[in-house]
This record gives C-alpha cells, structure tokens and sequence, in this order.
DNA sequence: AAGAATGTCAACCGCGTAAGA
DNA sequence: CTCTTACGCGGTTGACATTCT
C-alpha cells in the first residue's frame, strides 16, 4: 500500500520543464516569493505542476545563486572529505560548497568521484601505499603542523599536499586524486591498513611517497620517490609560505590516487 | 555510418519529520 | 496527545548526449 500522491498525478504535468514554465516560475517567485507553500504556488503561477516538483526545480536550476557542473579540485576534496565524515549527507556537503546544490553534489559524486576512486583503486595493486622508513626524514616545512587534530592518532604522514600546480616531470598532482585518510577509509581503501598498521611512531604511508612513486608505462618516475622529493612535487604556495593551518583539512595528509590508469607504481 | 554502450543530469518517488490544528 | 499536512532530503529513474565498436 502506497502512500498518498502529494497531487493528483492526472492533473498536473510532469517530465520536463519547458523554458515557458521556467519563466512563470521565475517570474512568481521574484514577485511574490514562495508564500512558505509550495503546495499552492503553482496555482498561483498559472502552472500545471505539482508543488515539489516546481520546489526542486526552482531549488535546483532556476535559482539566481546557484552554479553547475566545473567542480574544481578543491570542491572534489571537500566532498570526498566530508562524505567520509558525514556519509551521503548531501545537503549539509552541499552547504559547505558556495552556490552548489545538493543534487548537484549528489550528481557529481555518483558519476565521477566514486567511479574515479573505485577505478583507481581497483587500477592498483598493493602495496598500495609505500611505507616510509623509519629513518626518513621528515619532509614537513616546520610551519606546517606534524599532525592534523583530527587524524593524529593515525601514524599517517600529512602531507603538505594541496591540489597542485607545480609540474614535474610527466605528471603534475593534477594527475592524482587526492582523498583524506579518512575518506579512504570509508572507501574501504585496500592500503588503509597499511598505513595504520606503521605503530611504531615512524612515518608511515605517504601519500607524498605513493604519488611520487608513480609511472606511467613508459617508464618515466614521477618525481623520483622518497619523502624528500615532496617539497617539489605538489607543494602548494600557500603551504611553503607557511599560510597552511590545521583547519585546512582538505590540504593536508591524505592518499594519492592516480586518475590516469595506465600509471603503475614504480617499485 | 550506425548501433551499442556508457555517461550525465534533471526530475520523480517516497520516507522521515517538523509544525500546526 | 494525536492526527494531518507540507517540507526537505536521499535514492532512484529515465531521457538525452557522448563515446566506442
């Protein structure tokens, strides 16, 4: 047993809008608001639709504030972030991004960033994540923090690693997606254990590392592996002029995937 | 060039819940 | 307190576009 239509189905149009109906929409709704009900405002503006879906379209599409498509890198972050912070709570990510919609988050995350993370996870092969030696040097600039707040009891590097713009050698950080600890987690990444499993106080997966160690099929190293390569590879300038602060979560630490399939880790 | 496969995104469906009667 | 109504949300669908074979 259904529950009750919000309309009668018979009497109002469904299926797409046409730009008339989005004009008398618009039109309304600039004049008079949306009262507080959507149930009578179609009415109201001489349409034949049902009040939710002149609700989802004006939220949606008609809106004056509201940007589609071209997510940016930093955007793909913060949806990646806080989808494994919050799960597919896709109106409060969308709240965190300007001018974006939560159908739009919603959209974007089930047609491009969960098949990349799943493509490339599945591209490659363990290990995954290369764990560093214990002697390694820590390649952080002191100005950037040892540990972010809320991962610092994970013995994962973070990395000053921000969407990236320095170019080296093939492949610039562009070419990897970059996902927070946890958000690999929740991605049931394969390495995740891998770098939890380095106890011992050292630095353990490098996101930095996993990156750097990078190839593609023709050979070429990606930067030329070891944490000491980092600062040269997709150190952001806000990170190296030292601007980096433990808030800025979607900067810092994280997994590398690479977007480009036919990159194999160099061993 | 044509058909199939895949990707994208607008729109719909129905559930949970808040607010008001 | 209970019931009804409407809103908001997340999941899903389907039409259209694009890419592949």
């Amino acid at each position: 047993m259904g529950r009750t239509p919000c309309c009668d189905r018979e009497a109002v149009k469904r299926g797409p809008w046409s730009p008339e109906e989005d004009a008398a929409l618009r039109d309304y709704i600039q004049r008079h608001g949306t009262g507080g009900n959507w149930i009578s405002l179609p009415a109201k503006a001489g349409l034949r639709r049902c009040g939710k879906s002149c609700r989802l379209r004006w939220l949606n599409y008609l809106r004056p504030d509201i940007r589609h498509g071209g997510f940016t890198d930093e955007e793909d972050a913060v949806i990646v972030s806080l989808y494994a912070k919050l799960g597919s709570k896709w109106s409060t990510i969308a709240a965190q991004l300007e001018r974006r919609t939560d159908n739009d988050v919603k959209n974007h995350w089930n047609t491009k960033l969960k098949r990349r993370l799943a493509t490339a996870a599945a591209v490659v092969s363990a290990p995954r994540l290369l764990p560093l030696p214990a002697a390694a040097p820590s390649p952080l600039p002191p100005s950037v923090p040892a540990a972010h707040p809320s991962s610092s009891s994970s013995s994962l590097l973070l990395l000053p690693l921000a969407m990236p713009t320095v170019k080296t050698e093939t492949y610039t950080c562009g070419d990897f997606l970059r996902v927070p600890p946890t958000a690999a987690a929740a991605l049931h990444d394969p390495f995740a254990g891998c770098a939890d499993a380095a106890t011992d106080g050292s630095t353990s997966a490098s996101a930095a590392s996993s990156a750097s160690n990078w190839s593609a099929d023709t050979g070429v190293v990606v930067g030329g592996g070891g944490a000491g390569l980092f600062p040269d590879f997709c150190m952001s300038s806000d990170l190296t002029a030292g601007a980096a602060t433990a808030e800025d979560d979607h900067f810092l630490g994280g997994y590398y995937y690479p977007l480009d399939p036919s990159l194999s880790l160099v061993e």
